[in-house]
DNA sequence: ATAGGTATTATGACCTAGTCTTAATAGCAG
DNA sequence: CTGCTATTAAGACTAGGTCATAATACCTAT
């Protein structure tokens, strides 16, 4: 390192040195400005910075909540409101790690899972799947903004149900979709009721 | 816990307590399991996990690199062909994380974020957005296989480019998508692009 | 009953990556 | 020269381990 930075500078660069290497030890640190542990340890101090241990120990812990929320839950949003059958509203809050880093964009396939998971709970049914999804982004949607999805099952006949569902931020229309969901008995249905897809159905 | 179990079955349920508790130390263990520490480490030594620490370096290293993947990287799975404007191939690996705990059947919005960030990346443009989107599920994913997309700019005119993707598993088609993406140049484009939409377009 | 093997517990030295406290030193400004 | 900030050092302690060595306990087969 170029020996000696101003204490200022050396606290600002520290923290993000340690942001994007958390599991980095103070004696690393130490080398890497040039400086004693002990004050790496000070600056720690003064930045309010926890030591590596308990910095990794965060990392795994959200993560795991983050993977959990983002994969594991049968839902992706909060359900607000569900009448099993009939309609549901779930809202998701969206940031920055579910966007194109270059325009803070979220990428598209984060609405569909919204809506798309929203579709499959409102169906009352031991297990269901989409068939078909015909879907519309109406305009960009922003890392930060909070989308509401509202779903509402239109019809359906024997185990096919027509969901419809439409997004909103603020109360503006940002994405619509519509869902075949099939209700499913048992898991040897599966295979029929999706291949009967492509024999009909077209949006 | 009840006292002294047969050693054969302390292996196995200390297996399962540190799998869904990670975070926990031989000591901790020591006293669930009522034996002492040195144990609880022999244990873990026979069984080779290691220590609690390593654990969760682990544990916050796979799920920073998972989220990256998941949520960071501009494609969902490995682009492995490209002809930026023409064509190009991703493949996903699946996993029981991706699905349903009851069915084991990978929720339908991965299939769906791989073909969408396949289709957007195809797009030759700074940044590129989907406007629409139709998709079919052919047959369930179960968690565990292997999705190759395959995508193909099929039109466009101007700014709007319609993509046709193609999943399948081993050669079976499981899912088909056909998207509608738009360049834009600035993001001030964006609401423009988008909002046109809807006044036209119809799969 | 006694020898042998497996299982368990104990002990002590060492490690890493810290904590917290107290103290010494360096460099500069008024 | 005094005072201030910054830095470094030294010492005692912690958690959560590793590794090696030894003692004990319990069961089983001869």
């Amino acid at each position: 390192m170029n020996h000696r930075l101003r204490k200022s500078d050396r606290l600002e660069k520290l923290s993000t040195v340690i942001e994007d290497d958390p599991f980095i030890t103070d004696r690393e640190l130490a080398s890497i400005f040039g400086v004693s542990i002990q004050t790496v340890r000070l600056d720690r101090l003064e930045l309010g910075i926890p030591e590596s241990r308990e910095r990794t120990r965060r990392l795994a812990e959200d993560a795991k909540k983050k993977i959990r929320s983002v994969e594991t839950g049968e839902v992706i949003g909060d359900l607000i409101h569900v009448e099993l059958g009939q309609e549901g509203i779930s809202v998701l809050e969206t940031d920055k790690d579910m966007a194109f880093q270059r325009t803070a964009i979220v990428r598209g396939h984060h609405a569909f899972a919204q809506a798309n998971s929203l579709a499959v709970a409102l169906v009352d049914a031991e297990v269901a799947l989409t068939g078909t999804a015909t879907v519309r982004y109406l305009r960009p949607i922003r890392a930060g903004e909070r989308l509401v999805a509202r779903a509402e099952v239109v019809s359906h006949s024997g185990r096919r149900h027509i969901v419809k569902v439409a997004t909103k931020i603020a109360g503006e229309d940002v994405f619509t979709g519509e869902f075949t969901v099939f209700a499913v008995r048992d898991t040897e249905d599966v295979a029929k009721a999706q291949g009967g897809v492509s024999r009909e159905d077209c949006p």
